[in-house]
DNA sequence: CTGACTCAATTGTTCAACACTTGACAACTT
DNA sequence: AAGTTGTCAAGTGTTGAACAATTGAGTCAG
């Protein structure tokens, strides 16, 4: 239904090119990058107010966005002690990923051929890994790494499930960062994803299903292994957030710039 | 840990029972109750300022509870527009039950003799669900079923996936109270369950899986019988929720009462 | 060393004001 | 009459300031 307007828009590019969300939202999308990214360590205190100041909001702006996040589970709110990123314990990384084989495997078990859609994004999503990894940038491995496990769920064919799964990705992604640049073997996980890829454009969806479990035990060996190494370090608790101005909002006065800041 | 004093309290009570939850959360929990329980309708329009002074809370504190609400889902945002109450549509019925199905089956497989206290209050669940129905209120009948089912998720010991499903399951609840007590045989059901609990005791999981895959087609049929039934009513759209300002909080001055608030 | 007290810092909550959108209605044009 | 353009009220988004409540740390007498 895009109609055609003689200065060369479309009905449709006007409503969703149009710069529509909150600052809540945006102040939200933000600190979800940050955190995401590790920029925000787990445990990392975030005092409402220099926070506020830093990102040229109001504070009850800033409270929406903090209580966006600590819904979605990725900062911990003490009342009247404030707001830390939340911290994932080894029952945490257990716990997700008995989801993850819960819900991965049943996906590629129900991945139908007919889905050349999905195929294409996996295999879109193996190459991104692949390149990722030439060029070293190790941040955006990961996120091709979890890219392609969401989109195994959506074999599944569920929105909801398929937020679900994000959400607890994104917690998962929280743990990796703690992981830190300690990749032993960074590249190692680029043919398992291919050979996930083969199997499952091949039809071979049992085979699939079982390299596709020995790589989750592996993957959560791993992180297990590296959780327990660098353990608690009650000394470094409670880091305080170190805010810079340089990254504030376009104020409403000064244009509705940048509309790529939405989260996730 | 919980030392005893000379006055008769514990240091448990102490933390646990001190009403320290947030007036935003309770208002949350007020409202979530209200929709769960149907005195909010689906598509109802809920304008900020008469529900602050209905409660008799200010209007930053009500934005706080309609974000909540909003981002677990019962409430539907549309920027300057307001928030109305969340509609499930027949494919939001379809998703879930699939959800369902993709959750408990497994759930009951994965239902080892063990988990005694499981059973003992799946147990509890079937004779509160015959008891409400013999005492005709169907409303607690519906919280009975549902929180039979949940139950039956907790044999996945998972509690990120417990929280998931049931914020699953209260989308479906909302759903239900359309159907409202338009229930063809409202005790029917009472049976279903007490058969599942016994097949689940006796060990006999594959056959208890059997039968809860037909419990749930069979509800998901109904359910989308009712909802093709009474479909959308253009007329009666938007309809503007009654605020009565008898059941207000209680301010800081009044004491600190009514601890039972919060919902979930 | 313990316990009571003080005090500064931070969070929870309220209030009032302004900016911005939206939907509806009246006035206007053709 | 139909469509377009002002105008306006109602409601939401955001801000800034204020006060209440809580916490954690420090102080000081016993």
């Amino acid at each position: 239904m895009t109609r055609n307007f003689p200065w060369g828009f479309t009905r449709r590019m006007e409503r969703s090119q149009i710069h529509r969300v909150s600052v809540a939202d945006q102040v939200a999308g933000i600190l979800r990058q940050r955190i995401l990214e590790g920029e925000l360590r787990p445990g990392t205190s975030l005092p409402e107010i220099p926070l506020a100041t830093s990102l040229g909001v109001s504070r009850n702006t800033m409270r929406e966005a903090v209580r966006i996040l600590s819904i979605e589970g990725l900062l911990r709110r003490n009342i009247h002690r404030g707001v830390t990123v939340a911290q994932l314990s080894l029952k945490d990384v257990q716990e997700i990923y008995h989801l993850r084989r819960m819900l991965e495997i049943p996906a590629v078990l129900a991945g139908k051929p007919g889905r050349t859609d999905v195929f294409q994004e996996l295999r879109a999503a193996v190459d991104a890994y692949e390149e990722a990894i030439r060029s070293r940038d190790w941040a955006k491995a990961v996120s091709c790494d979890l890219q392609f496990h969401t989109l195994l769920i959506r074999f599944h064919g569920n929105r909801r499930l398929e937020s679900f799964y994000q959400k607890v990705i994104g917690e998962l992604r929280m743990g990796m960062v703690l992981v830190d640049r300690s990749h032993d073997n960074p590249g190692g996980l680029v043919p398992v994803h291919r050979k996930l890829y083969q199997l499952l454009v091949a039809g071979k969806r049992k085979q699939c299903a079982a390299i596709l479990a020995q790589h989750l035990e592996d993957s959560e060996a791993r992180l297990g292994r590296v959780m327990a190494g660098q353990g608690p370090k009650p000394g470094a608790r409670a880091t305080r957030a170190k805010y810079s101005r340089a990254a504030k909002l376009p104020t409403r006065a000064d244009g509705r710039g940048n509309s790529a800041v939405a989260g996730r």
